[in-house]
DNA sequence: GAAATTTACGGTTTTCGTAAAAATC
DNA sequence: GATTTTTACGAAAACCGTAAATTTC
């Protein structure tokens, strides 16, 4: 067994597909049979089950799934800690939450890869649950996700604290107009989204429980739904700040307990911390006191 | 970059030597070469100085040692989970202090043994210091040693505790008749015992700091020499029971404070625990309550 | 010159990709 | 009959072992 053997397996559990899996890895289906083919034969058992519309994890397969990328995890590290003599250098992974992203990210990826030329740095967004199983699985180096996060095996520091704020129409002026209103929406980035769960439990303490949610992608949508009247939001008070000033929507400020939001950086306990990441977690350490 | 080629570099690195490397993992030098020189061009970097008597790991070489072991223990735990379906089977490799073997090992092995066949058990000695780096290395899944053992990547729990006895020849009625002998020697384990450091503070705390250590391999050996006047040691009170009946060797008791041994378990904190190792350590605890 | 590493090279094994066959709904 | 997995098979690549060359003390 090795870890390509790993890699195979992985992606054809994941996908439950080996044609699938085969389009992912860059190559042809009759090589992914052959070699889980030839890892099921070495390890005297088999690690799926095949039907006609792809295959399916047995239980030995799924027993071993969480081990290919913890596998794949390790090797990477041993070749970043080899390369790693000191000054920050290859590649550094981080997640973040888009609203994170557009408020305070810039300043400090700015500033980071202008000190740190070496590092390739890559940003990528999603939802708070997606950001910390991200993490989990090792698919990044680590996050920045709204807490409370409590897991036996992340490391947290505070990144940053918010103010949220209750982003209305500019024809709202009293928040307890809301509940007059019949078809209020509350607008929200997909599932799982912390500020989602935030928003329904503020909406709730205010005597209103039927508004229905509306999905969107992009900040700048949520807030242009906003501002003509499609329903309110939650969000961070410098998020909106632009948009406040224009007159295009209101922002309602919340009791601290409601208000209060720490961003949060999680990694995983367990794995290897390159001089990159050091550096970058120094860099947030600053930005903190500053912000 | 693969576990192989990790494998290969492992044994390069600890032997210093491509030659003895090549005969440990049976093989010729020139695949060894060969494998190297791939590793080095893939990461773009060299990982060994090469001299005339052998080579020695770079910087670069040094940083990533660590990782050879744990991407071998985490693929060989890969395999592990896949065969375990819950009942203990498999390989489980236990280190064990010699001392603790003779002592206590024998009536948990058998009932261990006869409990759990499907499970390929091996027992390996070695001194508390061998042991520890036994367990840290991913060479052993777990290992009996003597403590205080404080490690923040290690799992402890008390095994056993025993009774440690100063052990003198049969001439010696009273202990303190040891601080007149003009030649006293311990006798002791090789580097690395803890009872060795544990006598060499008793009998300093008699105001004897002369004795010189003979060290010796064997538990049998060790109370022979007792016997015929060599020297004193330190063992514990069951271990020497028999020869003290047989009036060979005089067992002197200890203050509590001295005579008091706590024989730990000790495992790494981030290893898988296969279904083997849940019994093996549910039989220890049964055991320390009768013990 | 002795001990070790490196290079050269033929044979073997493994792996890859195309193409055809088999299985399942 | 469409989708997916499996098998067959030739080409390419990687790996292994023998033997000779090179380095370094």
């Amino acid at each position: 067994m090795d870890a390509s053997d790993l890699k195979i397996f992985e992606a054809v559990a994941r996908l439950g597909s080996m044609k699938r899996a085969a389009e992912e890895l860059n190559t042809v289906q009759s090589n992914v049979t052959a070699r889980i083919k030839a890892l099921e034969d070495d390890l005297g058992l088999s690690l799926f089950q095949r039907h006609a519309r792809g295959v399916k994890a047995t239980g030995p397969g799924q027993r071993m799934l969480p081990f290919a990328g913890r596998v794949a995890k390790l090797l990477a590290d041993a070749r970043a800690a080899a390369k790693d003599d000191g000054m920050p250098n290859g590649p550094l992974q981080i997640g973040s939450l888009e609203t994170t992203t557009a408020l305070r990210l810039a300043p400090l990826l700015s500033r980071f890869t202008l000190a740190y030329p070496e590092v390739q740095l890559v940003v990528t967004t999603g939802t708070t649950a997606r950001l910390v199983t991200d993490v989990l699985e090792y698919r990044v180096d680590g996050a920045f996700a709204v807490g409370p996060i409590e897991h036996p095996d992340l490391e947290r520091q505070v990144a940053f604290t918010e103010e949220l704020v209750l982003v209305t129409p500019p024809t709202v002026t009293v928040p307890q107009a809301l509940a007059k209103s019949g078809t209020l929406r509350t607008i929200v980035f997909q599932y799982g989204c912390s500020y989602r769960q935030k928003l329904e439990a503020i909406l709730s303490s205010m005597g209103i429980a039927n508004a229905k949610p509306l999905e969107l992608g992009s900040l700048d949508a949520m807030i242009a739904c906003v501002s003509v009247g499609v329903g309110v939001t939650l969000l961070p008070r410098r998020v909106v700040a632009h948009a406040v000033k224009e007159n295009k929507v209101l922002a309602h400020a919340l009791p601290q307990i409601q208000s209060h939001a720490e961003t949060l950086f999680i990694r995983r306990k367990d794995t290897y911390t390159s001089s990159a990441m050091k550096a970058f977690l120094k860099l947030c350490e600053a930005q903190e006191e500053v912000g």
